[in-house]
DNA sequence: TTACATAGGTACGATAACGTACAATCGTCG
DNA sequence: CGACGATTGTACGTTATCGTACCTATGTAA
């Protein structure tokens, strides 16, 4: 990946006129390891497309730990608040796999989401997707295994850079997953022993991406099929589908609670609390 | 709390004509306990404004669990997808705490975003809102006890309905914590030995609010502010001020894991990582 | 009045993850 | 070269929560 093979979701998905307007406006930069994009509560002044990497989310605690809640590659945009009205945000984003991307600054970036619709909307659809992963991984997050979510995380960030390794040590590894750093040289132990990777001082190996997508939680497809279904990529077939809805389409899990039968039970009954 | 007493914060925000004209296409209708607004998955054929009662966001998982990964009352808007450009989402949206609000079709919602900038500006702000109480949830789901879990939900619901006794049963509860139900009935039990709140046969009453906010992770106060910093109510001091950010302004937590001092220590390192 | 479903309380062994500590290896820099 | 920090691997006792089961009380409907 070098620059100017673009691939940011956002910027190719516009006319080529504004994307060419927005590439001459913006800088291309590297996005170095660990580098902070924005703050906890400190003004946004730039706005980042990443092209190449990932950059984590995260939402700090009183206690110092700080959990990922979204990892963001060149499916998206970092400082979102900013197109939201707001200018800053109780969150710190960050470099978790150093790559490059193009800055814009907030008054440029403002300027074109005034004028192009174009971008708006792929703001709103991106914007959505967002949600729906942070949704699903704070879910995830309370139910699925380390194992699984060490899974998911690294095929989330597969997907984002080039090539089958990236620095990652288990420190940080952790730090995001929201666990020990032995947690993690556990589990990240048993997938390099069934060499779905490999470890090696900060730097990780996908070996096995078919494997690992069978050791992870079903949060990755989903997420995946989102964003494809939203930003226009390869939908694929909601791995979800005759799991979460029973046939006639409207079952839900108010009814699976109060219905008596407990969270293991995989078939919902039919609606009857549902609004008519 | 009657129709009439308008208090929906993305509706209050209108210029009057504006208010006037969504009241007059809107249909107002009680919001019943377990009502779904919308479905994994479904199209969503209608916008709620709540006024009164608590629905919750909840991601499905494919062993037929479910957590909740946003609640919604009279300060947001049910259908947030519509606005960012999807016809569903893969999550979904029921009445947790029955109340009323209303409901305005899809074209006419559409219809309305179209010409007023205002109430794109006050959907934008309340998406953010939304984010960041999502992110934090996550957070909160992997870092905090079921006590302190208990009493934040009992808070943001208790601030989003009528009085200080609302229904709900432990199954529900737990459904929404994302644990069982016996953990549930232990947690609360201690809350209610502390006569911080009494529980019922399905009805959970708040006795001492202020003793509920002391017993709660900082998740709670962290989103209420940032709602009033977003949606124009009365800001309070931020209480991660002075612990996730230091003096100077320019720490982080990338810094924090990289400086090899542990998630207990409550002071982060001056950057060096950070972007020059 | 009886039967039944719902709601809450409690118990008990199982287990995943925790906090902490320490050792081994490797890279880097003085 | 030698010291030190960074990274990974491992261990051990502890703890929060789990899965399951069972009991009691209460409201509701036959």
């Amino acid at each position: 990946m070098q620059f100017g093979s673009l691939r940011n979701r956002i910027i190719t998905s516009l006319p080529s006129d504004q994307r060419e307007r927005i590439l001459a406006l913006a800088e291309p930069l590297i996005l170095k390891k660990h580098m902070v994009l924005f703050d906890v509560d400190e003004p946004i002044t730039s706005v980042y497309f990443v092209e190449d990497g990932v950059c984590s989310l995260v939402s700090v605690l009183s206690d110092g730990s700080a959990v990922e809640s979204a990892t963001i590659g060149y499916e998206g945009v970092i400082g979102l608040p900013v197109f939201l009205g707001a200018v800053s945000m109780s969150a710190q984003a960050f470099m978790q796999v150093a790559g490059f991307g193009y800055r814009l600054s907030v008054p440029d970036f403002q300027a074109e989401v005034e004028r192009s619709p174009e971008l708006r909307a792929a703001l709103n659809r991106y914007t959505q997707a967002l949600i729906m992963l942070v949704s699903q991984t704070s879910a995830c997050n309370r139910r699925h295994s380390i194992e699984e979510r060490c899974a998911r995380w690294l095929l989330l960030t597969h997907d984002r850079v080039t090539g089958d390794s990236f620095e990652l040590t288990q420190k940080f590894f952790a730090l995001m997953l929201g666990v020990r750093r032995a947690t993690v040289t556990v589990a990240a132990g048993k997938l390099q022993k069934a060499s779905l990777i490999r470890y090696e001082r900060g730097v990780i190996t996908v070996l096995d991406r078919a494997a690992l997508e069978a050791a992870s939680c079903e949060c990755y497809a989903i997420v995946r099929n989102e964003f494809a279904r939203l930003q226009g990529g390869t939908p694929v077939a909601n791995p979800m589908a005759g799991v979460s809805v029973s046939e006639d389409g409207r079952s839900t899990v108010a009814d699976a609670a109060a219905s008596g039968r407990g969270r293991s039970d995989r078939v919902f009954s039919p609606s009857s609390a549902r609004w008519k």
